[in-house]
DNA sequence: ACAAAAGTGTTTTCTCTACACCCATGA
DNA sequence: TCATGGGTGTAGAGAAAACACTTTTGT
């Protein structure tokens, strides 16, 4: 027991990068940073772990309290621990990537903090080592994507494949054959076909889908091979 | 400034799963904690971070501590943070996975530890949730040994294509067609014959390989489908 | 009429897999 | 000589990629 007493005891912090897809476009949310140091410049969503929770709980409420948004989609990236990664005192930082779909996302909420959607190629630069993160981030999202549907977290609740495919192609920054796209994930069985049209986008109008409700978690197959 | 002193401070530790290989088996290194609470039982090798050093470098010293090998191939696998994960006090641990040369590994060091090599399929019961952290290190071990060789880092700096062959063997749990194995390996190119040849393993000898020094880190290829 | 996306089908290319086959050699 | 791994080659299955073509409809 004794043994416990003697070792350093550090600040946690959980830091959310959280893509949306908007008008063809992926974007990470950034807010101005609200205390010193650094104060005012572009920074992650975050905030300390506090005693009763998980790093987990704690990254869901950070994106309650800015979003709105309950039961997102959360996945652990990576935990940055250099001693002098923050400059005030020593802060173990655990970051999550989230996905959100923008059309729930509540504005209201945000604005109050300042945050703002940024296109992910043009990002400002961001305070302390949350380049790194946001870089690490978007190679998980591409592993996430290219095993599971991302649709359903980041489109809403219906879509079209050109939709879903303008997705894909903003997350891999690539173009993909529209027939050979269609053939593939429907292929794999988890999309579900609506009666309503979108036409909008194209004067035949194109079919609605959405996930299926009772679809396994992991696909378990590649959508897009790397 | 203020704002940092009113969050807790947790107790942050590493754990290691170590793997190596020896005598066609994968292995983990294990040792019996050394205090309260459950000593005496099962456990990764772990220790805190202390006030100076990066979650990495923690890692590190533990492994040359009961060890005796520095440079060592680590990567980061997963934080936990569940405030009850412990019974004493709450811990963030932060877990890396390590893969060792057994026939670098000094004994001496390791004994006085009681530290003990278990293969993958006999493992032993452990404390907290280590056998979850293991399993999960497993995963991500398959997912290397996916993309890049994990020959050189796991076996001697010579190795025959057999030798490699029967270690994806014991890291995937099949086998893998001796013919297709070796073209498919040695089409990526990273790998180069020497001169010698071992004479234990068959009648006809094997030329050994090594791994090309200048390689470029990631290959981009995969080695196993999955 | 035309452009643009929807949707389907075909051809080519490539990789994985299974498996046949010869070689070298120690027991 | 026979069993075993070393090492090479080939044929078939299946997926990915390239691309041709037809449909629909707003402008």
């Amino acid at each position: 027991m004794e043994y416990y007493k003697q070792h350093p005891r550090f600040l946690t912090a959980v830091d959310c990068v959280v893509f949306g897809y908007e008008a063809g476009e992926l974007k990470l949310l950034l807010y101005p940073r609200a205390f010193e140091p650094v104060k005012g410049e572009w920074s992650l969503m975050g905030g300390f772990v506090r005693e009763n929770e998980s790093a987990e709980e704690a990254a869901h409420r950070v994106l309650c309290q800015t979003t709105g948004l309950d039961n997102i989609f959360l996945e652990q990236v990576y935990t940055f621990s250099n001693p002098t990664r923050e400059s005030v005192e020593r802060v173990i930082s655990i970051t999550y990537f989230a996905l959100i779909r923008i059309d729930r996302y509540k504005r209201n909420n945000t604005d109050s903090f300042g945050a703002k959607w940024w296109p992910i190629n043009e990002l400002p630069p961001l305070i302390f080592d949350h380049n790194e993160v946001v870089a690490q981030s978007l190679r998980r999202l591409e592993q996430k994507a290219g095993s599971s549907l991302v649709g359903s977290e980041l489109l809403p609740s219906r879509f079209t494949l050109l939709q879903l495919r303008k997705l894909y192609e903003a997350i891999y920054q690539r173009t993909f054959d529209p027939g050979n796209f269609r053939k593939k994930v429907l292929s794999l069985g988890v999309l579900e076909k609506l009666d309503q049209k979108n036409s909008t986008e194209s004067k035949k109008g194109a079919y609605y889908y959405k996930v299926k409700p009772n679809r396994v978690e992991e696909e378990l197959e590649r959508i897009v091979k790397y």
